[in-house]
DNA sequence: GCATGATCATGC
DNA sequence: GCATGATCATGC
């Protein structure tokens, strides 16, 4: 069959995957039609199976569009060239922002042989080398040949992001060599996860070389914060804009805690006020992004730069006030509920879940008197560690489960003692969102108890 | 106008 | 003193 790429060449197949670009999949045969004929010879649209659920578009695409047949999922899908085909999910914000919809998977990982590779000659890096990404829209109204795609790259993360990406790797492999694969949380790491495979949690356990546990089976993928850095790093490229960032991750000895620790360190002990001033930066504590502001200063970012990892990984940066007394005054809020979206969703595709296994970047404040200004008392990165996930997990379902029958007035709550509950968050009581149901009900959020924000801090 | 980080007010 | 519901303030 005459294919209109070069099966041995990245490039070639690159090119040809670009004529997908702001278009769709029937608009581009068309278009090749006119340039020599479909990739195969065929000119229907329509497979020669259904494909349908998570990867359907992509296995769909394989066969209409790039004329190979999905017979085996184990070798790269374009083996010859190297490369790996990924479709990926895009959905639009109420805001009109466009945003990844899910995590990238890039394959299982074996507990029992990772532990004998290096990242250099790693199963991972042999196979993830380069990806041809092809973004689109994510529309379940429209056939897969109607999908509007507005990028296609490919993304080499070991020329991009390499240090850290062997960061991360090396991260999940020591968990695994500590005899501690049933620990790993996809929050451990930055831009490389570790997420879990398999479809229920009993049918998804496996056995690890160093402990008799047992452990969730687990995929490589890139988490769904790196994804979003992806997506707009190869948009701006295309539309030939420059983003100036600022790197602390520049050798591969860099450890971005430790060099954050080190930038911080001389502002600990004073009061806002104080830092405000050295920093040249109004204080305005009510502004919504002050604290993100005096983190970036501090790292050495002007006003228009971005600090490079905490956009990619999407860290994020939370304040904590202590109280006199030593506690903490106020729980830690989330994203609102779209009771609409969360009925549809699981809870590792949720977005909590999501906010969950990001990096945080905790700014701890403190006072002795409640009239004094709040002294900064230390900074810590944190993630929330795989047996709180699955306590979460529980009050999210309970929340699902609810909503789902249209059950708005029983939520966890915090005194329920389980990690986080569900409280109203809106402008007023009469702040209403759209129910699955139809009706409408007050806006609520996910948060994190107060007790538990103590007890992480006291466990830092 | 809306989302969200922050904070208040009430009542047990 | 704390949980819970409610609301404010600001940026985009």
């Amino acid at each position: 069959m005459p294919y209109l790429y070069d099966v041995n060449s990245k490039e070639s197949i690159r090119d040809f995957a670009r004529m997908l670009e702001d278009s769709c999949v029937a608009e581009a045969l068309e278009k090749n039609a006119m340039y020599g004929g479909m990739p195969t010879g065929e000119s229907s649209l329509v497979p020669s199976k259904e494909y349908s659920g998570k990867g359907g578009f992509g296995q769909y695409l394989e066969e209409v569009y790039f004329g190979k047949r999905n017979d085996s999922y184990s070798r790269a899908d374009f083996e010859a060239a190297g490369l790996e085909l990924k479709t990926t999910p895009l959905k639009k914000l109420g805001n009109g922002e466009v945003r990844a919809k899910e995590r990238i998977v890039l394959g299982i990982m074996d507990f029992m042989t990772i532990v004998n590779e290096s990242f250099e000659n790693s199963h991972f890096v042999s196979k993830n080398l380069d990806i041809l990404l092809v973004f689109y829209f994510h529309d379940s109204l429209k056939e897969y040949c109607n999908l509007d795609i507005p990028l296609v790259d490919i993304w080499n993360c070991i020329k991009e992001d390499g240090y850290q990406i062997r960061k991360d790797w090396e991260y999940i492999v020591n968990k695994v060599k500590e005899g501690r694969a049933h620990e790993i949380s996809e929050g451990d790491t930055l831009y490389l996860g570790a997420c879990t495979k398999g479809a229920t949690r009993e049918t998804s356990q496996r056995e690890q070389p160093f402990s008799p546990l047992l452990a969730h089976a687990r995929a490589f993928c890139y988490k769904v914060q790196y994804v979003n850095h992806i997506y707009q790093v190869l948009l701006d490229r295309k539309q030939n804009r420059t983003v100036s960032y600022v790197h602390i991750i520049n050798s591969p000895e860099t450890e971005l805690e430790q060099i954050v620790q080190n930038k911080f360190s001389p502002y600990i002990g004073m009061n806002v006020l104080m830092i405000c001033q050295l920093l040249k930066i109004p204080f305005k504590p009510k502004v919504k992004n002050f604290y993100a502001m005096i983190t970036k200063r501090i790292l050495g970012a002007e006003e228009t730069q971005q600090i490079y990892e905490f956009q990619a990984a999407d860290i994020q940066i939370k304040t904590i006030r202590i109280e006199p007394n030593g506690k903490c005054k106020e729980s830690m809020s989330f994203k609102q509920i779209r009771y609409e979206e969360i009925v549809d969703q699981e809870w590792e595709d949720s977005d909590f879940y999501m906010e969950l296994t990001s990096k945080f970047f905790f700014i701890i404040f403190k006072h002795d008197h409640p009239d004094d200004p709040y002294v900064l008392d230390r900074v810590i990165f944190w993630n929330m560690p795989e047996k709180d996930l699955e306590v979460v997990k529980r009050v999210w379902l309970d929340a699902h489960n609810k909503i789902s029958t249209g059950d708005y007035k029983h939520f966890i709550q915090s005194s329920d003692n389980q990690i986080a509950h569900v409280r109203p968050h809106a402008k007023d009581s009469s702040d209403v969102m759209r129910t699955p149901q139809g009706t409408f009900e007050k806006k609520k959020s996910f948060w994190l108890n107060r007790n538990y924000i103590m007890d992480i801090l006291l466990n830092a």
